[in-house]
DNA sequence: GGCTGGTATCGTGCGCCGCATGGTACCTGG
DNA sequence: CCAGGTACCATGCGGCGCACGATACCAGCC
């Protein structure tokens, strides 16, 4: 077990979920990127860096779930700042419920596996039993 | 918005949790791939298909988590029974602890960001206020 | 015998997206 | 003038879900 197949699984689970968090949190109102990464960096369990966030927010863009304009900053360079489309609402609206069955669909499996759920499953007997 | 959207959006969702509630439903006892397939299928939010399944099971072979055993069956071709090894159990079991970490973590920015939950953030204070 | 349809296995190739890498530009402080 | 923080961006790789198609066994039917 590599230490650090932590990082590829999370990867893999990320994936689909990070654009969608992007588009949450501009819910409330406009944001640039750099504090876009910021935000998702720090969050437990999702951490992810300008070269995910950048090249997501294009990719947001050409569909057209969010609109940008620049903004100049009293400090440092100009930002530009992303806000949602009524598309990127919609967009958003859907993952919400998708999310939700997803997440409670793997919910449902792993609990029902592990909570000694073996009601009726034959099990031949002959099993292993790792006392990890 | 294309209809069918949903599909690919689901597609991705599911990447990287697939091959791990495959792990979680062989928890139990020993399982075959149509098996397996058959009940992903009727899974609420996770439809996968033999395409997804056999190539999946591939791998996990390949990377020693789970073992098989060729078994006859009293209708139709032999079947391939495909059980943990106990490298299976610990990637599941590091899976589960990634997967809650990772589910509240989407969760949490959901929630807060449809929340009004705006409590303490800095925002530059020169700046905008879109009325949105 | 041939034909259909269900059960069961598997290989190949595409497409998407997270991420590592590296590059540019602005501003401040030493 | 150079280091370091802020802010933007493009490119290319890698992994995995999935569509598609192939193969084989068995049963029923005419």
């Amino acid at each position: 077990m590599v230490p650090g197949g932590e990082a590829k699984l999370l990867a893999q689970l990320r994936r689909g979920s990070v654009q969608y968090c992007v588009l949450a949190m501009l819910r409330d109102g406009e944001r640039y990127g750099f504090e876009l990464t910021r935000e998702l960096a720090d969050a437990d369990g999702l951490v992810t860096s300008e070269g995910t966030v950048y090249p997501l927010l294009a990719r947001l863009r050409q569909e057209g779930l969010v609109e940008t304009s620049w903004q100049e900053s009293s400090q440092g360079p100009p930002r530009r700042y992303y806000r949602l489309t009524p598309d990127g609402y919609r967009a958003l609206d859907l993952f919400i419920e998708q999310w939700q069955r997803f997440r409670d669909a793997i919910d449902r499996l792993l609990d029902e596996e592990s909570a000694d759920g073996r009601s009726g499953r034959e099990r031949d007997s002959d099993s292993v039993l790792p006392q990890a």
